[in-house]
DNA sequence: CCTTTTGCCTACTATGTCAATAGGCTAATT
DNA sequence: AATTAGCCTATTGACATAGTAGGCAAAAGG
């Protein structure tokens, strides 16, 4: 199950993408177009700094800005950095004991190819993919 | 994420498979062949036995068994039986008041897409294509 | 009939994550 | 120097997950 982080981290990006090449966006501004708390946003855009999908500057005229094109972000990539991880079974996580029985469980290849599945779908698509049907939110 | 009740699920489907045509198997067996308390399996079965996918009997001889041939089960009932639904976000949830901005949100077609995705994939394997490899358990 | 064996049912609890809020601090631009 | 915006820590309520505990009911075998 997708969270709220994450959801709401792509619609963050999305604003941007958007707004993409018009300088810094204040966080005030996505919060109120998205209608979500600010202080909330805060977190989720902290963790995206980090991730060095985007940027932020202080002061009067700051904001957050894209720093890469929008066709070169991966939904996955953005995805995997606020859920932590898109594994959808414990015993994928990143180390975490991968389980002793790892070897003859009947139903791990399911869980892995399911896991590719969901990487390959994620990675596939692209910010700019989704950016399009944004703009008609204007008209 | 799929939780443990689901993969349990599946390891118990997995094991009546493994012993189907050998009469009634009783939980207790179950529990100690995969190593799950038992009193947690009797939740899972219970579901599974509401969810008509497996039938018990009680008393001295009793206890569990499919009621189809193992082609017959997509893998994708088991787990949406045991964690409710299959849905990957909220808003795509059966009922649960469905966004209001559902109309003209640009992600939600992504997530649509992983939804049905996600649904074919799991509903396009039967546990008879996990069963084979149970098998070689005994080897 | 009665005991055993097995499933069935309700309640409880501990742990953890999610979602969100609150308040103050820091840094940079004008 | 004042404003504007981002940065950081802590806290909270709600809910789901994972698992435990104990007893009740039903059915088969002897």
């Amino acid at each position: 199950m997708i969270s709220t982080k994450g959801r709401y981290a792509l619609r963050v990006m999305l604003d941007l993408a958007e707004h993409d090449g018009e300088g810094y966006i204040p966080l005030k501004e996505i919060a109120e177009r998205q209608g979500i708390s600010k202080k909330y946003l805060e977190i989720i855009v902290r963790d995206l700094v980090d991730g060095k999908l985007i940027v932020g500057v202080s002061g009067k005229g700051g904001g957050y800005r894209l720093c890469r094109a929008p066709g070169d972000y991966p939904i996955g990539e953005i995805l995997e950095r606020m859920e932590g991880s898109l594994a959808t079974v414990a015993c994928l996580s990143d180390g975490a004991a991968p389980c002793p029985m790892a070897a003859d469980c009947p139903t791990l290849p399911l869980w892995a190819e399911y896991d590719r599945l969901t990487h390959d779908y994620f990675y596939g698509k692209k910010l700019s993919d989704l950016a399009p049907a944004a703009h008609r939110a204007e008209s």
